[in-house]
DNA sequence: AGCTCATGTGAACGGCTTTTACATGAGCCG
DNA sequence: CGGCTCATGTAAAAGCCGTTCACATGAGCT
């Protein structure tokens, strides 16, 4: 809701000043509230004061007022992954999780983004400038892999840093799809969708060897003797 | 094809001959070549030879109708966990992953229930019938997770069963939802998606302390030096 | 001032969803 | 067989949406 819209001075445009980010603003609104199937072209017009006509000279059909919803989507999530990653600080591994966090938290608190981005139902790669911002913003979550491989103990195979950042995609993905939206129409839980994420990290982080010194669950304890910290596949001797 | 009057069979209606059927069949046909939101109501009403308004006799409107195909995706979706299960054989994490490919084979071979069922936008629980078929389906997850949670290690925490299928739910959702439709449509990988989740799972046990020795073999045949059997992502360089 | 082009309007077309009044024919009962 | 009833399908219409097109308007430049 807090928007900077309150500058409008300078950018005092044709007739209405403006449409175009108008246009977007109305969409962003009428998505989060309805879903990207619920938005309707006419509606975003009638909400900008405008004839249903007009938001054809900023975009080319719905599809593409969508696509740049979408897009500016990439853009912030980047943003909130770049902000959140740090640069690895203060050490990789709370900074991985808390990019998993920031993105149930960007899933969560910008449904309407989030939506246009996944779950729009339009080709990622319809536009190309589209796909860009979206390469770019995963592009985060593989460096940050890229730093977390590199840690990896010696002694064992070291995993593919595009293959850990797919499957941190993945998880975070699936769960904030499935149980991180929305106050009321999902599936209830047994805990929070943060904590499912952290824990499910955290063992898979497990699995790959690292040294999780946190507790992956909110069950589990401090569970194991320092000892025995690896998988079954590779003892460090 | 023609949903006519070609199936000369026993179960014939009054005016059309079971139109329930044959629209529910048109909208599977309809949804899989358009997704979800390209679905009309009225094209499916066209395809089975009636007038845009019979459809109401057997639908209150297009949301029942989606949601009824919904519905019946998850009664085959359980019925292809259930089988995919086969009550843990030959070992039981072998026949969990087996449930994780099910998940992904079942979102690729019929993406229109696939679509229907999560990405169709309607809430879960607006139809108590369908939230109840979409709950039978994650019990089988569920109860897959229960006989793996009781094969833990006796030195670790036994992890909550519930938490382990919401953590194998997510991953297979998120894989088949971020790359495991269509030949053309989505991201390219490195990997299969099948591959993908497999690694994932395999890494995701191994942090749970599971043995994860692909062949249904003994649990303890690694006094192997350690990558010599290759991790879940094939062999070390 | 006058030109030009981006921006917005009004009207129109076709299609979709949904409702309403009406038609039809299947199954049943006497 | 005749007639009743109700489920099933039709026709027509209202209202909305996406999209297009001819036309209006006013901003900025010369």
């Amino acid at each position: 809701m807090s928007w900077r819209k309150d500058q409008g001075r300078a950018e005092r445009g044709y007739h209405h000043g403006n449409l175009k980010e108008a246009l977007l603003q109305a969409a962003l609104d009428l998505i989060s509230k309805k879903g990207p199937a619920g938005f309707t072209f006419a509606d975003a017009a009638r909400m900008a004061g405008v004839s249903p006509a007009a938001p054809y000279r900023h975009f080319r059909d719905r599809d593409e007022l969508i696509a740049s919803i979408a897009q500016r989507g990439f853009e912030q999530f980047e943003s909130l992954l770049t902000q959140a990653w740090d640069d690895g600080r203060p050490d990789t591994v709370t900074a991985f999780e808390r990019v998993g966090k920031a993105y149930l938290a960007f899933a969560r608190e910008e449904p309407a983004f989030y939506s246009a981005m996944f779950e729009s139902g339009l080709p990622v790669d319809s536009n190309p400038t589209l796909m860009a911002a979206s390469e770019r913003a995963f592009a985060i979550i593989r460096a940050a892999a890229e730093r977390l491989a590199a840690l990896a103990p010696p002694g064992m195979p070291r995993p593919p840093a595009m293959m850990m950042a797919l499957h941190i995609w993945a998880m975070s993905h699936g769960v904030a799809s499935l149980f991180g939206r929305g106050d009321a129409a999902r599936r209830k839980l047994p805990m929070s969708p943060e904590d499912l994420l952290e824990a499910e990290v955290l063992i898979y982080l497990r699995g790959l060897g690292f040294p999780t010194d946190r507790r992956p669950g909110t069950a589990a304890a401090d569970d194991k003797p320092a000892g025995e910290r690896s998988g079954p596949w590779g003892k460090p001797k």
